[in-house]
DNA sequence: ACGATGATTGTCT
DNA sequence: GACAATCATCGTC
């Protein structure tokens, strides 16, 4: 999930007409102990497992994080997709994000669902899939990816185990 | 600009 | 009852 988590950069996350380009991600594996899928799988973190192009989607604190689950299902591992930078719905976007700086619309976890309208009913979802019943889904546009920009790794950031390992990517 | 802190809710032990 | 993949704010440098 580490080249997932290259590969997502620079790519289009669109959720109903809004959307933005990935420029933050953070790759989250069972075998260490960050991932909430540490410890075996349990009914909150199902959806950890069930293989590439499936969301994850959980709430912590008052917040909505949003992941990408990577390749093989039943291998809790996925990409926490951090910050994006707002293209698509921009007038959307300000509404949901009313009084605060444009620069604070989707640059954090929570803030980018928000903005996005992501919720825990998109939990379990694919990627892409149509709505069957009218409800809008997160979809990815794939484009040309980090080319363009330069990719920054280090260490993931507001965890408390696992700290050293370089897991976090950014697109300059 | 940077680091510490408190809020506060669902989930698992 | 403890914990948490966060956010916003406040205090310092």
């Amino acid at each position: 999930m580490l080249d997932l988590a290259r590969a997502l950069l620079g790519q289009r996350l669109v959720r109903g007409g809004v959307g933005g380009v990935i420029v933050e991600t953070e790759a989250y594996h069972q075998r260490e102990g960050a991932c909430h899928a540490h410890g075996g799988r349990t009914a909150r973190n199902a959806s950890l497992f069930l293989g590439g192009g499936h969301l994850y989607v959980y709430r912590i604190h008052q917040s909505t994080c949003l992941n990408v689950v990577a390749d093989p299902a039943g291998e809790g591992a996925a990409v926490l997709v951090r910050a994006l930078r707002p293209e698509l719905g921009r007038e959307e976007i300000a509404l949901r994000r009313a009084g605060r700086p444009e620069r604070e619309w989707t640059n954090g976890p929570g803030k980018l669902c928000l903005a996005l309208g992501v919720t825990l009913a998109d939990d379990g979802a694919r990627l892409g899939e149509d709505p069957a019943d009218g409800v809008e889904r997160v979809e990815l546009c794939l484009g040309p990816g980090a080319e363009g920009g330069r990719v920054l790794r280090g260490p993931r950031v507001g965890i408390s185990r696992a700290k050293a390992l370089p897991w976090r990517f950014r697109l300059v």
